[in-house]
DNA sequence: GCATAATATTGTACTGAGTCCAACAATAGA
DNA sequence: TCTATTGTTGGACTCAGTACAATATTATGC
């Protein structure tokens, strides 16, 4: 078994964590992601198996962790709004905000695998179960904002919705190669075709019923 | 091994793939999704592991028939309108059209497992796959309609918003229990809440660039 | 410094999904 | 009846993910 100190030779030595990480970005690319194991990964930091396990919970998690971290973001900026306030308006500053500071080479490391939004199944459905948090996480704001249940099919509507704008813009983004411009942008562009109908949708029925 | 003939005695044998699904859909109930193995499903089935895989290509692929069915009839419907036609409209009206037969009470098996939009992540991941791929259906309709590409900001975030406020249909519908409405009752809803502002947006960038 | 508690890492053994492929059975068609 | 096709099976395999106990490492109090 190769030794940890593989990896940082003289320097403080790295987290198993970033290692970890490091090892798989590099596999990732050299074989893709279908076709490296953990195993594989771990070798190459230079730790066992199992402590791939404390620091992930699954092999796909690795390729999330940027979008993962935004995911966060968002959720202290929307638990940071105080309630009443206008929540479409709110949940688009609070987006921009989030991914203002990713600069346009910073592309996360699940979108760089080409086979990511094409065809393998695997990596995309990983990426899905982001937007399902992500959905979560707004369909409890608005519902906050407006006090209206989370399970209601308005609120619903507008978080899937709302979400599944917020990846298509990480998406075209992503695919948008070296000429892209800043997240934010391609953001607030996806932002707004959708919410320009929510807008109305969601006043009307916060003075009814 | 149990004799394939003990599902369906006299009667005209049932092809494998009905006895798996039936076999599937008690089992989850008595045990839940997650407890329940493959070779369970076929042993209870009356046929061996393998067959399960000649149907299936994944053990959540039976928890996702109905709304696969659904998906599949969307695809033919969108299919069969002609290019320049008013892409919402026809949208709408397809969408209502594949889900106006579904009954009341025939609620995909997926969703009568209570895990399935609570914490479980796997059967929930499973049926993301389903919103992708209803989400990559919509995106190749809209990109017709509008002479634009398929992986245009607009497009993409259109088809993902609208792929979600359908998701939230089923969602809200399922819930709802013995006292639910239509299903294509939630559709029109929820499809409004979102098509509104795409209206806009759509018609406007169509004539424009 | 040293003892001790908390935390990180590892080994081992396991379950179960999904793949591959070759053998075999059933069926339909000529 | 022969044959081509399709459905079914057995067996051996890879790999992700889990469980748990043992050991190493690091931090903390004294």
């Amino acid at each position: 078994m190769i030794p940890a100190s593989q990896n940082a030779v003289g320097r403080p030595r790295a987290s198993s964590r970033t290692v970890i990480e490091d090892a798989a970005a590099e596999l990732f690319l050299e074989n893709t992601y279908a076709l490296t194991t953990i195993e594989q990964i771990t070798q190459r930091a230079g730790v066992s198996r199992n402590t791939f396990f404390n620091y992930f919970d699954a092999k796909s998690d690795v390729l999330w962790v940027e979008l993962d971290a935004a995911i966060d973001r968002l959720a202290l900026e929307l638990q940071a709004v105080p309630r009443g306030r206008p929540a479409l308006a709110e949940m688009r500053a609070a987006t921009i905000r989030v991914v203002s500071d990713i600069g346009v080479d910073r592309v996360p490391l699940a979108l760089t695998q080409d086979d990511v939004m094409g065809t393998a199944e695997e990596t995309r459905v990983s990426g899905l179960a982001r937007l399902a948090r992500r959905s979560d996480l707004i369909a409890d704001f608005l519902a906050g904002q407006l006090y209206r249940s989370p399970n209601d099919l308005l609120v619903l509507s507008a978080a899937n919705a709302l979400s599944g704008a917020i990846s298509a813009a990480w998406t075209v983004w992503a695919r948008d190669g070296i000429g892209r411009r800043p997240l934010a942008e391609y953001m607030a562009e996806a932002f707004d075709v959708v919410s320009a109908g929510l807008e109305t949708a969601l006043s009307r029925t916060s003075l009814a019923e």
